[in-house]
RNA sequence: GGCGGCAUAGCCAAGUGGUAAGGCAAGGGACUGCAAAUCCCCUAUCCCCCGGUUCGAAUCCGGGUGCCGCCUCCA
């Protein structure tokens, strides 16, 4: 089954086909960095991040952008508060980005663009709008002609009217239309500027992310991702600048994940509801975090809640408790010779379908359930089986660890991260523990464990002998 | 006012024409020196309401009710 996705361009799901075969051009509307990023900017992070990672397990090559948007009013603004430039809030705060996504398991993208360092590119885009008749200059001010656009609005499906309707818009007299929107702003005291054309200025909040795709990506790119408060009006404008310049389709899919709420409201910093992902960090690891951000469809909203991240505490621990439970049981049962039918074929069927969930538009929570029925299946049988059937065991083992890859809610490395000292030594204290428990000396397998529970180790008695393995 | 979305067990949630995934919680059982766990089983005659189409609908159509978002900075 081919992947399909859903388009917000059509307002329909497609088959997705990248415009060159194997090879995919995927651009995520990074952060503004003024601030520690919340768990409602997360869940795109975290989301598409797993996407491009499934896309990879499905042997494309991904070209990954996102980028930091350094320059804007909000820039300006913290950074005046703080009593510091512009660059060094947005040099603190792309370092403490790092940090939160890295600690959140979302991969490094391929580049992180950052609009300042792209200011001849965004210039040189700005131009060619002018030459086009798609904007003009007022003042130092450079805006874009949303008449001289007819597209406009196709991406949020309203006409310029029906735009215009509901409008909280205020009046500028320098624009021509009220939906004109800046390029390029002029200098106002004390800010940042670089030289333009049209004298000291910056960039306009929108024509950054148009300007890096291009110059990264190309003037065509497969996947332009982000929340969906980005849909109007920023993705509507990015398309506007870029195929006014360009005259050729800026992005073919164009994929919005919904809300995270809290308490029934969108999750804002203008409403003040927000909580950073380093509060949620010290409350619930990101296996759990993550989890919970896939259990929804990514263009369902998700209410963020102490119940529901506890839900996700317990469904990750099942699910590393099932990876445990595979490990140990390869390493201690008796082999079977004959294989297993039944369970084979079940964890076969259980992968097929965790594939097609997440072909059918990325439905992250439809391919979790197929994972939860592999543990299931899987622990059934060890309950059942003394002997087991290896070649199936393997199998099993083999998807979790891709389920692991992609989505990241299992932890296999980090369990892993035991080096072989260490490793010899657990196992001898486990087995000299073994012993004292058979002469009855409770008192000496009780200190055994203490010591290790001192140490990270956690070892959990089963009727096949004494599990051990790290705490997280 | 315009545009869009959602309504499925106690809670979260998938499923969009063929007879209700999965998770959490609760209940029952197993295991156990203790403890902490863990495991297994079980839970919706029914999918907001009313009407229609169909051999057949949670799924399609019409109407209604409730909730949410966007049209302003926002992931």
């Amino acid at each position: 089954m081919p992947l399909f996705l859903y388009n917000d361009l059509t307002h329909q799901k497609e088959i997705f086909t990248p415009l060159e075969k194997g090879k995919v051009r995927f651009y995520v509307c990074g952060p503004t960095v003024y601030d520690y990023i919340h768990v409602g900017n997360a869940r795109p992070f975290i989301l598409f991040d797993i996407l491009r990672r499934h896309m990879e397990d499905m042997g494309y090559e991904v070209v990954y952008v996102q980028n930091f948007t350094d320059i804007d009013d909000k820039m300006i603004n913290k950074a005046r508060d703080l009593g510091i430039s512009v660059d060094e809030l947005a040099e603190r705060f792309i370092t403490a980005y790092f940090e939160d996504a890295d600690a959140l398991g979302i991969r490094r993208a391929t580049i992180y663009p950052r609009a300042t360092h792209y200011i001849p590119q965004i210039i040189k885009l700005v131009e060619r709008l002018i030459e086009r008749g798609h904007a003009y200059v007022v003042d130092g001010d450079v805006y874009f002609d949303v008449l001289s656009f007819p597209g406009y609005g196709r991406l949020s499906k309203q006409s310029l009217e029906e735009l215009l309707s509901g409008a909280r818009v205020e009046i500028d007299p320098k624009k021509r239309h009220p939906l004109d929107f800046a390029l390029w702003k002029a200098q106002k005291p004390g800010e940042p500027a670089w030289d333009s054309p049209w004298g000291m200025g910056r960039p306009g909040w929108h024509i950054e992310c148009s300007a890096m795709a291009i110059d990264i990506l190309g003037e065509t790119i497969d996947i332009h991702a982000g929340g969906s408060d980005l849909l109007f009006p920023h993705h509507e404008n990015e398309i506007a600048q870029a195929e006014a310049a360009t005259g050729k389709a800026f992005v073919r899919y164009w994929i919005h994940n919904g809300y995270l709420l809290i308490e029934e409201e969108k999750m804002s910093k203008s409403l003040g509801n927000i909580v950073s992902v380093r509060e949620a960090m010290r409350l619930y690891s990101p296996l759990a975090i993550r989890l919970f951000m896939l259990s929804a469809h990514y263009r369902s909203p998700l209410s963020f809640s102490g119940e529901a991240l506890n839900h996700a505490v317990s469904a990750a621990g099942r699910l590393q408790n099932g990876w445990k439970e595979l490990s140990f049981a390869l390493q201690h049962r008796p082999r079977k010779k004959e294989r297993d039918d039944v369970l084979r074929e079940t964890i076969e069927a259980t992968e097929a379908r965790y594939e097609e969930e997440l072909n059918d538009d990325f439905n992250t929570a439809g391919a979790l359930g197929a994972a939860f029925d592999c543990v299931r299946a899987v622990n059934s049988y060890l309950a059942q089986h003394e002997e087991v059937d290896e070649e199936s065991l393997i199998e099993a083992e083999r998807f979790l660890a891709r389920v692991d890859r992609v989505m990241g809610i299992i932890g296999i490395e980090r369990l892993a991260d035991i080096d072989d000292l260490m490793t010899s030594e657990i196992e001898r204290l486990v087995s000299e523990r073994e012993r004292a428990r058979k002469a009855k000396d409770f008192k000496k397998a009780d200190a055994i464990r203490e010591e290790l529970a001192k140490k990270g180790i956690i070892l959990e008695d089963t009727p096949h002998g004494t599990r051990w393995s790290k705490a997280m």
